[in-house]
DNA sequence: GACGTTCTGTTTGATAACGCACATAACCCG
DNA sequence: CGGGTTATGTGCGTTATCAAACAGAACGTC
């Protein structure tokens, strides 16, 4: 992550931004600022009030929790089809949950201040935001459903396959560590269930890289709370009668 | 449940109702129904489209999901601090979720098209709509949470006391079979817990009445889940920097 | 190229929750 | 008040996941 070349980067590669009317973009456009998101990067913490919005571009971002006894459990994730910071314009300037960037990259911030501006004028962008953020609770509904029914293996599928959708090409940089403590589950669970999927062939992996080689093979062995979050999103943003 | 009698019933049971201005309560009144919530009726299933909100005053619901294989899992309860149909201004119009009263009782109904009205005059309705939205989604979250690391008991724990939070007494009326599918766990578990919690006299029950008798031992054994949730409801929904 | 750090693999035993089967008991209704 | 229905209690064996400890392997760095 050297210097940022502007020119590699454009608003579109985030999907709100991309689906709003030119008219609303080329207002926000001057300020939209590129933004390093690093990995690491906690873009707000419990209770800390909001100063910007995150359209991530390549980067990925994990809502979740943290417990009094330090166990924690991701929520949700965020890559180049959301936006980091609803409960600016949802009303709570802050949530309980934190965010943290689990995949470095890029995205573009805006000032809350603006966001509430364009929000208030009750139009396409106000829309936009809430078909998301309800696109976001569903996710995080069947965050809940499969937290309590469904296999280690079966969300371990389901979390690389929702991370492949949000990135260019087949490869994740991730120490199954990570994962675990993402998923809230102990590292030795994901690294039995991941050598399960390699010793399938779906996968190949090798300290802190995996790389998805049968993406069809990970959507056989998930759950069905991937293809509910999946479908739900398609319609709530991408349905051709809602882009208005 | 017999005829209804309008003088023991008023919008103002509905904290969100009374969380109006007056003049958009008094705009809204002759359009809210009073309406008979009754034990299993399915205020809305898996992705059908919703022609009311409703605003329970003495009935319970619950949202949950429904697996392909049967399981079930609750997602969120709502009960007289909440109304049912968010999607109608979230801008989906559905979910993939159900929402199914388990507290027979009373609430006031409104017409899509109305709320819709209201809403999109983005003054106060709007803003406290969003605002329980978000309190929802908190709930959701730490449904997640709870799910993937608490046991049995600290969940029926949360369970009564969220549900206890929703009535006038301390006497709820269910069966554990039916609290063991909302929670998604086996009826011998809520079996167990219920027969814990019996013997350290927190509670007493007869088939399908569960009578509280220390509300704090609950509280003492519950996970932090229940006060995450309530403590950001009241931020939410009752400071006084809000109610704007 | 050697070293230290950080990942990953594997073992062992403990525990919570499951699935199933069946006994008992409360309640409802004719 | 008696019989059917539905709710609750209990005892299995089975399983997934947890907890902790440690061995080995890959990578980064000096």
């Amino acid at each position: 992550m050297a210097t940022i070349n502007p020119a590699r980067h454009t608003p579109n590669q985030n999907h709100l931004l991309a689906a709003l009317p030119a008219e609303i973009l080329e207002r926000l456009s001057p300020h939209l600022e590129l933004t390093p998101m690093p990995f690491g990067q906690a873009l707000y913490k419990s209770g800390g009030q909001l100063q910007h919005v995150y359209f991530p571009t390549t980067a990925i971002v994990s809502l979740h929790y943290i417990m009094e006894n330090g166990a924690s459990a991701e929520i949700a994730g965020v890559g180049n089809e959301g936006v980091l910071g609803i409960s600016i314009f949802m009303g709570g300037n802050t949530t309980p949950s934190l965010a943290t960037v689990y995949t470095g990259g890029y995205g573009y911030r805006l000032k809350a201040q603006l966001m509430m501006e364009e929000f208030n004028r009750a139009g396409p962008l106000m829309r936009l935001m809430l078909r998301y953020t309800q696109a976001l609770m569903t996710q995080i509904s069947q965050t809940a459903v499969c937290n309590r029914h469904h296999s280690v293996e079966q969300q371990l599928c389901r979390w690389l396959l929702s991370t492949l959708d949000r990135l260019p090409s087949n490869e994740l940089t991730i120490t199954q560590e990570l994962i675990a403590s993402m998923l809230g589950v102990r590292r030795e669970g994901i690294t039995e269930a991941a050598g399960n999927l390699q010793r399938a062939g779906l996968i190949s992996y090798r300290r802190g890289h995996i790389t998805v080689l049968k993406r069809a093979g990970l959507e056989s062995r998930t759950c069905e709370c991937y293809n509910v979050v999946k479908k739900e999103s398609h319609r709530l943003l991408c349905d051709a009668h809602n882009r208005r």
